[in-house]
RNA sequence: GGCCCGGUGGUGCAGUCGGUUAGCACGCCAGCCUGUCACGCUGGAGGUCGACGGUUCGAGUCCGUUCCGGGUCGCCA
């Protein structure tokens, strides 16, 4: 470039007519609109500079060249004899005197088009994801992102934390999710993981004296993906505290996350500190999930007692949970929509009656429950016009099957669902043990880094006692956004001789806690603060602020859904020769 | 691994009861057009209808298998 740029192509306006610019961008539309006649549209970072062409030597530049070239102009800058005041630059023009080729696009068919990229199959898209990042619609997300991380590293700096990174190549937890592995070279037969969270360097910096820590830290999980649940790798703003209790926590959570919704969501309306507390088992209860969207004004009801005897098989013997909506107006066949998403979604069926102008059950499974109508219509406050959907099952299936129904009755039937709002809420005293499905067998239920509530005397007054067990609860603590879990955390338990107790309780002891954490176990025992903290998902708050209903939208290089990188091709195949050198046999079973 | 939905020119979609030359929009190519900005007009190229097998006189359409993708359950301390 002889030279160099001196406007991008977001700035120019009405004042700068007159001066002689070089603009520098990619050849976005030509539209010609007569002989040696033409408008360009050249797009930057910035936005977009419309150039005139307006005699045969630059007709013939642009002609040369495909869309998507990258080309610098040195012209003059007009005002346009017909603005655009859509665009910010709408009302000025450059004259080229010179027109340059910096890029050639060699493709005359792009794989999309750039605008229309998010319409495009997505596979595409991931291929091709550095021209999916050129659509501004694409982009503007990557920017939001930087811009909130930076505000959360702002106002967390300003609190007092500091930034602490910690290694990416670890030790294999044995607990969670599944590793990923990376072979050591140095070490045949071993290896090392990348953390899936950096907790247990979260608490060996408490114990190292480290009194407010935070980090916006990649997070390594080897678990199938969601909607709203990447494969692979995410990101966390971990943050740890010493000598802090849960309220320290919540409230400095608090501090960050409303301002950043404040300053950077797309709705209005957040939820003001204090958050709503909701004790883990009223969740459960009311809302069917540890993670309800309280934007729907519908709850839970449960007629367990109410339906037992009616003579209805699926609900003998177990327990039944409702959700009413009053003045229900949508036809059957709505109805039949209704009961198979919910089967798709949970696996369970839901099944419905309907009251009549009589105030008589009707349609569904009404006539099973003909015995028991007035107890269900007091139960419920049933009025002509009422639709029930109900789920039956063991108590946890019916609790969230009866979530999944009230989230979609909530959606779905106009007037329950206030959308353009950040309701937020803390599920708080999560329970530390539950019953492993599979084993039969206490087991804990979140992490077992939890400090139980109450303490060791807790633990002993429980011990032996599976139902006392089972309603010790945890210092842990969920951050819920309209239905998303948006961060974990909990106070820690830092005392040894509490952690081999909690472990004694689901069966294992002092050598398993050792041997499972023992830099963490060795810390400890060297004098260590009570210490608490949480782990808000950056993804997901992004995910949140946008709107995106999938998190590949706010990630920059995403993996598909079975963790494949289609841009970069990985995994991959590696040549024998580095096999070798890390001591790694495939073995492949058919 | 189970279940649900989908796969049709470069892109997004339509395609009825199984019927003749697979249609539309955008993009691409050529020509026209001196104030466009989702430019417009005329013409053109471009398809093994994901793959394989079956039913049938005849399959984009029906059946079976399989591959790929999305969603979901399991899983995600």
């Amino acid at each position: 470039m002889t030279q160099s740029r001196t406007h991008n192509c977001g700035e120019l306006r009405l004042a700068d007519a007159g001066k002689n610019v070089t603009i520098c961008g990619w050849l976005e539309n030509v539209r010609e609109v007569g002989a040696n006649f033409a408008f360009c549209v050249v797009r930057d970072f910035y936005g977009t500079t419309q150039v005139v062409i307006e005699n045969e030597d630059m007709m013939k530049i642009i002609k040369s060249v495909n869309k998507e070239t990258t080309i610098s102009v040195t012209g003059t800058v007009r005002e346009r004899e017909s603005k655009n005041t859509k665009i910010p630059t709408g009302e000025i023009e450059v004259v080229p005197a010179e027109i340059k080729i910096l890029g050639k696009c060699r493709h005359n068919q792009l794989p999309f088009e750039i605008n229309k990229s998010r319409d495009a199959d997505e596979n595409v898209r991931l291929k091709y994801r550095y021209l999916d990042l050129r659509n501004p619609a694409v982009k503007s997300n990557i920017i939001l992102r930087c811009q909130v991380v930076a505000e959360l590293r702002r106002l967390m700096t300003e609190k007092g934390f500091l930034e602490i990174t910690t290694p990416i190549l670890t030790a294999s937890s044995p607990e969670g999710a599944r590793d990923y592995l990376v072979p050591a070279r140095n070490h045949p037969g071993k290896f090392y993981a990348l953390p899936q969270a950096p907790q247990q360097f979260k608490q060996l910096l408490m114990t190292s004296g480290f009194d407010r820590y935070f980090q916006i830290a990649p997070c390594f999980r080897d678990e199938d993906a969601r909607a709203d649940r990447t494969p692979g790798e995410f990101y966390q703003m971990d943050m740890e505290m010493a000598f802090a209790t849960q309220e320290d926590v919540l409230s400095t959570l608090e501090d960050v996350i409303v301002p950043v919704f404040q300053k950077f969501g797309k709705y209005e309306r957040v939820s003001q500190a204090p958050f709503r507390h909701i004790p883990f088992n009223e969740a459960m209860e009311r809302y069917g999930s540890d993670k309800p969207d309280l934007r729907i004004d519908l709850e839970i009801s449960d007629i367990t007692a109410e339906v037992q005897g009616c003579g209805f098989g699926p609900f003998e013997g177990a327990t039944v949970k409702a959700v009413v909506v009053d003045n229900f107006t949508q036809a059957r066949k709505w109805i039949d929509k209704l009961l198979v998403d919910v089967e798709v979604q949970t696996g369970n069926k839901a099944c419905w009656v309907k009251v009549d102008e009589q105030g008589n059950l009707t349609g569904g499974v009404s006539k099973f429950l003909q015995n028991c109508a007035p107890a269900l219509t007091e139960k419920l406050n049933l009025k002509p016009g009422s639709f029930v959907c109900m789920a039956a099952g063991k108590k946890l299936a019916a609790q969230k099957t009866a979530g999944v129904i009230r989230t979609m009755l909530g959606k779905r039937v106009p007037g329950h669902f206030d959308e353009n709002q950040y309701a937020m809420c803390w599920i708080v005293d999560f329970p530390m043990y539950e019953m492993g499905e599979e084993s039969g067998q206490l087991e804990f239920c979140h992490n077992p880094f939890s400090m139980p509530q109450g303490g060791l005397q807790t633990l002993l007054d429980a011990e032996g006692n599976t139902e006392k067990l089972l309603a010790i609860n945890a210092n842990q603590y969920d951050l819920v956004i309209n239905g998303y879990e948006s961060a974990s955390g909990a106070v820690r338990n830092h005392d040894p001789e509490i952690m081999v107790k909690a472990f004694e309780m689901v069966g294992l002891g002092e050598e398993d806690v050792k041997a499972k954490f023992p830099a963490m176990y060795n810390a400890f025992t060297y004098g260590a603060p009570p210490h608490a903290g949480a782990a808000p998902g950056v993804d997901r708050l992004i995910m949140l602020l946008t709107g995106e209903e999938s998190i590949r939208e706010v990630i920059t290089f995403p993996m598909n859904k079975n963790a494949q990188d289609l841009m970069m091709d990985a995994p991959t195949t590696v040549s024998q020769k580095q096999l070798d050198d890390v001591h790694i046999a495939i073995n492949i079973k058919v």
